[in-house]
DNA sequence: GCCAACGTTGGC
DNA sequence: GCCAACGTTGGC
């Protein structure tokens, strides 16, 4: 069980999008980053614990609690030609690409990013680290549960 | 729109 | 394998 914090531009994927899909679930499609890619197939098992966070936009933070809800498996869009997400060099039988599908635990008030980086005791949060550009990060058990409280 | 900080690409 | 050029991310 590990605990992870996941960018998604609102524009593309907001909190409301997720939840007024079908079963409040996303299939995170789109991470065209080999370290990304690598934490959703090698690393995240069903029921991690995300942090739904919201980027490029207005109030940039974390604005709901999501699970894992299934394991990695290969990203559709790689494979549609002319596609945004298209990779001439994915195959079916070798995808480079790969997804896990998250779905919403529940919506939570904004934590914006301002916010955090005014609490000392998450300053190792990976977000907060200048430079991050990582779609999807890693969260302590110490942050995830800081964060939770702050949450409630 | 700016631009810092990365990540990727491709010639050599 | 080096590294310059280029592309992307994402806060501001």
């Amino acid at each position: 069980m590990r605990y992870w914090l996941m960018k998604s531009e609102p524009a593309d994927v907001s909190i409301d999008d997720l939840a007024s899909r079908p079963n409040q679930t996303v299939d995170w499609y789109g991470v065209r980053n080999y370290q990304a890619r690598n934490f959703m197939r090698d690393q995240m098992s069903i029921g991690d614990g995300v942090l739904f966070y919201h980027s490029n936009c207005d109030e940039p933070g974390i604005v709901g609690v999501c699970e894992v809800s299934s394991l990695a498996y290969p990203d559709r869009l790689q494979f549609i030609e002319g596609h945004k997400y298209f990779d001439p060099k994915a195959t079916q039988e070798t995808p480079r690409w790969f997804n896990v599908d998250v779905k919403l635990v529940r919506k939570t008030r904004l934590l914006s990013l301002k916010e955090m980086r005014e609490i000392p005791e998450l300053a190792n949060l990976r977000i907060l680290q200048r430079g991050n550009r990582l779609s999807i990060t890693p969260v302590d058990p110490k942050d995830w549960d800081y964060i939770l409280d702050l949450l409630k």
